[in-house]
DNA sequence: TGTTCATATGAACCATTGTTCACATGAACT
DNA sequence: AGTTCATGTGAACAATGGTTCATATGAACA
């Protein structure tokens, strides 16, 4: 079942990036192996080798793919909000969301952490939206809407929460909360 | 037996379980190799079988060993603490301080984080410490120091940020946040 | 029809690694 | 002295896995 043209080899390489995705969020990339990636993928060893450099290529491949889709989705998301509440708000729902209902992606970017390859794209991505998380603060501490406060530290502790919901998604699913209560933490505090 | 060399038996077993956290810590459980762990500890590959089962077994050991140590601290830190405040001030300093001068050992525990084996522990730790929050919580609310709320869930957003916190130990240094300011937003929140 | 080349194959190569085992050592005890 | 046994050695085994390469196929085109 062998087309030989370059239409075939685009649709190959959508292919195995789909399986790969699936195998390297279910074993991790070191347990993960090019045998069964091929084998899933329903192409030989060496065809993988046709269209990825080798093993850490296809999974840097994927993990930009991943990196740069949830990028895009939360510009879309925050496009039009000039409100500092309601921007927090979106921020932490569809964080939330997109973790939960896209677990293999994340499982993709955060099975193994101390990778040393493929870490500097992942900071550089997490740098982005810390900052992101920043100018909303800082937003909202000029409009009046937020205690005054410094906006780079209080931003690094509503990331270090996202990041804990994402670990959670990865191995700890108990542990998950929910949007609602996240954001009523936030922006209210425990104390009465 | 009471035999002669059992004083350097467990001396070498203590070496070995010394060596091993901080291999294990530097390249994490499936990069760490027997040969580097006994050659680090001045001993034979067959040498550490004499001690560990296997490499599991090994890893196993010292995960087991962190976490009681852990626990132990933590139950110091709050035995007599009977003000909500000063108990949540005084989990998140301790969990904060701890992961920060303890690096290898959370990088020992938390560098994969899909284990297989393992992770049954890890997670009777982790529900354990969302149940310290939590009854803290509680105990806030009843005594009318903290708004009315579901101390469960609210339980699980801190446990989450503490979890954040640790991976930014293991990855992103640049994430790290202080805990005062980190107090500062789980009493008051963000809004004015 | 014959040539070309992108696509595909999978055995083989080579390095790595967890584990075992036959064997050594030397202190303690008889 | 000789025996015992905890402690220690490292070559060898077996399994795994990333990567390469000689080889094949067939669609497109001259």
């Amino acid at each position: 079942m062998v087309h030989m043209n370059n239409r075939s080899g685009t649709e190959t390489k959508k292919r195995i990036l789909q399986v790969a995705a699936e195998v390297f969020a279910e074993y991790g990339y070191a347990e993960a192996n090019m045998r069964l990636i091929s084998r899933s993928a329903g192409i030989s060893v060496g065809g993988l080798y046709l269209y990825f450099k080798d093993k850490e290529d296809l999974y840097l491949t994927l993990m930009n793919e991943s990196l740069d889709y949830i990028n895009q989705k939360t510009r879309d998301a925050l496009k039009d909000t000039h409100d500092p509440i309601e921007a927090i708000t979106s921020l932490i729902t569809l964080s939330v969301n997109y973790a939960k209902t896209n677990r293999e992606r994340i499982l993709l970017q955060g099975r193994e952490l101390g990778f040393s390859f493929g870490l500097e794209v992942k900071k550089k991505f997490f740098k982005e939206r810390r900052r992101l998380i920043e100018e909303i603060i800082r937003d909202g501490v000029a409009k009046g809407v937020f205690r005054s406060c410094d906006p780079a530290e209080k931003a690094k502790i509503i990331f270090s929460l996202l990041r804990g919901f994402v670990v959670s998604i990865i191995i700890d699913d108990e542990a998950l909360f929910a949007a609602e209560e996240c954001l009523d933490l936030i922006l209210n505090g425990l104390l009465k």
